[in-house]
DNA sequence: GTAGGGTCTATGGTGGCTATAGGGTCAAGG
DNA sequence: CCTTGACCCTATAGCCACCATAGACCCTAC
């Protein structure tokens, strides 16, 4: 017999804030938990498997939306897997565009940087030119 | 003499959408335009170049307290430059920061991804284990 | 004079939380 | 038995950087 868990322990287990855990149920991600005579949540296994499953996604910067999708999938254990494929191979394009954007944004600014010399007058700056409308399109994103 | 513009030609000349504009003079990033006799805003020069100086900075991935920093900075032409230096690389780090992040996160779930046949059983996913909670350390970010 | 476009303010929503106020519960110590 | 302190409860508001909507007003062209 499992000892059922407050949500404190349940933070501590999941690595989610005790607020978040609200939200998440508040938003119907994960089902309410049994509650004790004083009104406390009362977590079991199954909502503390759900919830670090959720926790996981969360670091892989999944969604909350997608999150419930993969939830709600793996849940049927008997349906093909393509569209788990699919949630996350969209996702990982995703990261992939903004990495690239990124590394665009990082070259602009350094090169920005690499022209200021750090100790002239303002109206001199470099970096303020470069923000300024003018500037020559090698340095615009 | 320049005629002064209507939102709409700011937003055009900017692109800065047009509930953007109002939103930025609401948080006094900007300050409010003189108005027609309808009551429309007119813009001038002075703060078309503002606002393109504004959009810049945004492209460039700076918070809008960063670029309220900057503003402020850009106004006092006689001081030394080397706080915008200092804005402009913090936020370099913090974008660098941010792609060796999504770097980790892309190359853990490009693992994930290439051990999904995606034509199985959700059951036997590969994906969906990793995401369970006691997969290989390895897997983790 | 009326039709259409643009503009005005005010309010509410987004995602994913975080913070705060004002109370209730519970176990340990005096 | 009573208090202290840690935990918990709900409800509400705030964060960032916008976007959407409603209902009114303005302005130009036909």
């Amino acid at each position: 017999m499992f000892k059922t868990l407050r949500i404190g322990e349940v933070a501590k287990a999941t690595g989610i804030k005790v607020v978040t855990l609200r939200y998440y149920e508040q938003l119907g991600l994960v089902p309410g938990p049994a509650r004790t005579d004083g009104n406390y949540r009362a977590y079991n296994q199954e909502d503390l498997h759900r919830l670090r499953f959720i926790r996981r996604c969360r670091d892989l910067g999944f969604s909350l939306d997608q999150v419930r999708g993969l939830l709600r999938l793996s849940s049927k254990r008997c349906q093909k897997c393509s569209e788990v494929d699919r949630i996350t191979r969209r996702h990982l394009t995703d990261v992939e565009e903004k990495i690239s954007d990124l590394k665009r944004l990082a070259n602009v600014l350094r090169r920005i940087i690499s022209r200021c010399r750090g100790d002239g007058l303002i109206a001199d700056c470099r970096i303020i030119e470069a923000l300024s409308p003018g500037v020559s399109p090698a340095d615009r994103i």
